[in-house]
DNA sequence: GTCTATAGCCGGATAGAC
DNA sequence: GTCTATCCGGCTATAGAC
């Protein structure tokens, strides 16, 4: 599997994607002519994603947001409850698809890591929006939205638990430590895209280097050399 | 070295920490009684991180921070002349502080992340309010505030290609890509503090499994074995 | 569906007493 | 040094016209 082929098979249509969104909460939205819904979210959305971004979601102001969006307060107030179910809505919404797109993922080590990888690409300012602002929610909604992380986070562990079983892999460290190790790697790409971007490196060099480099520390099966060692 | 002898060497007292950060900014405060500042700034400060953690700073209220430090609005303003700036100056004390210590630091790749770790431990809230809260910060400010994590970058890559040079280790990926590899690792100790603190991992074991994770991504000589290559 | 106008509150910041 | 009292601007949220 490469990017090109996952964006094929997963890949949404910006309208798409928020179609989805749309259908998701239609009970609670105001507005019924779906159509319509479907544009001023999508607008919306990423209106506040480029205001949180900049400056955090809980300093983003409302009046800001009705001046990004070219939208009234009030016809703000059709498409959302207000501040904080916005902020919900998001992270509701990624969890939501992000299991999907993962309970279909493949169970190898490098199919699992490249799709987070891709999916956190395609879905870049959720992911990072998620991240950042999961403060937002109350401790209830925060348990709730990391379900898709736990999930991703389980099957790894198991994966490796399974290849040192087998003696695929190396089993200096526990799979929950390696794991643990993993995650943050895979972070980087949505919290830090704007120095990838910078660096010119593409996703499919990310990727090569990250499995590269998550590969060599679990398939070397020879102790460590003498000069790097963990020197007490 | 380990983490005991770090801290014999370079963990402060939290009062000689805060009279660090009183005469950093001493031309600025209002109160002139060099004690009763040094005492009044750490329980701001320690309330800012409090509340900044579960909200964030920007939602935080000076008003909060008055009930939570039990002090007026009126005395806050006695040590701070806004609320932008109290960011500010955490953002310029841990720089001001990291580099120091990064300066003194011992040279070899093992000693710097060590360094590195420690010291996120002994300045957790301060790193983490860093990492979650630049965005307070203007473009220039923000320049500013990563001055010692690009020296921190900088070392590694320097002492990554050496070692490359040297034959000691493998020159699979550029220094600069292992260097971005090594960060997030890093990050990772005070960014989910919470999270080692739950599963119980000391320091030194999440040292340990770190320095093993980088230590085989950059030692194994060898190709990688099939069933690991990076299958595309 | 979208707008304008406004209610009502809360925030940052300051003045001035003690 | 620390407090209370207060200004005023800007915020979320809603009512009601179009």
């Amino acid at each position: 599997m490469n990017y090109q082929q996952f964006c094929n098979k997963h890949k949404p249509k910006q309208s798409e994607l928020f179609a989805a969104f749309y259908d998701l909460f239609a009970k609670t939205i105001e507005i019924k002519n779906r159509k319509i819904a479907i544009e001023k979210l999508q607008i919306i959305i990423k209106a506040t994603f480029k205001l949180s971004a900049t400056q955090s979601f809980a300093s983003m102001t409302l009046r800001q947001l009705a001046d990004e969006t070219h939208l009234s307060m009030g016809c703000l107030y059709a498409y959302i409850k207000n501040k904080q179910q916005l902020s919900l809505y998001i992270h509701q919404f990624l969890n939501f698809y992000a299991e999907k797109v993962l309970n279909n993922s493949p169970n190898t080590l490098n199919d699992i890591i490249k799709t987070h990888i891709y999916l956190s690409e395609i879905l870049q300012p959720w992911f990072f929006f998620c991240f950042m602002e999961s403060k937002n929610l109350s401790k209830d909604m925060r348990k709730f939205a990391i379900k898709s992380e736990l999930l991703m986070e389980n099957k790894l562990v198991t994966i490796i638990a399974n290849g040192q079983k087998m003696g695929i892999y190396n089993a200096l460290l526990a799979p929950e430590t390696i794991a643990a190790h993993i995650k943050p790697l895979l972070h980087d790409w949505y919290l830090k895209r704007w120095k990838y971007r910078q660096r010119k490196i593409s996703i499919d060099e990310f990727c090569l280097s990250t499995l590269t480099f998550i590969s060599r520390g679990l398939t070397s099966p020879d102790s460590l050399t003498e000069h790097n060692k963990y020197d007490e």
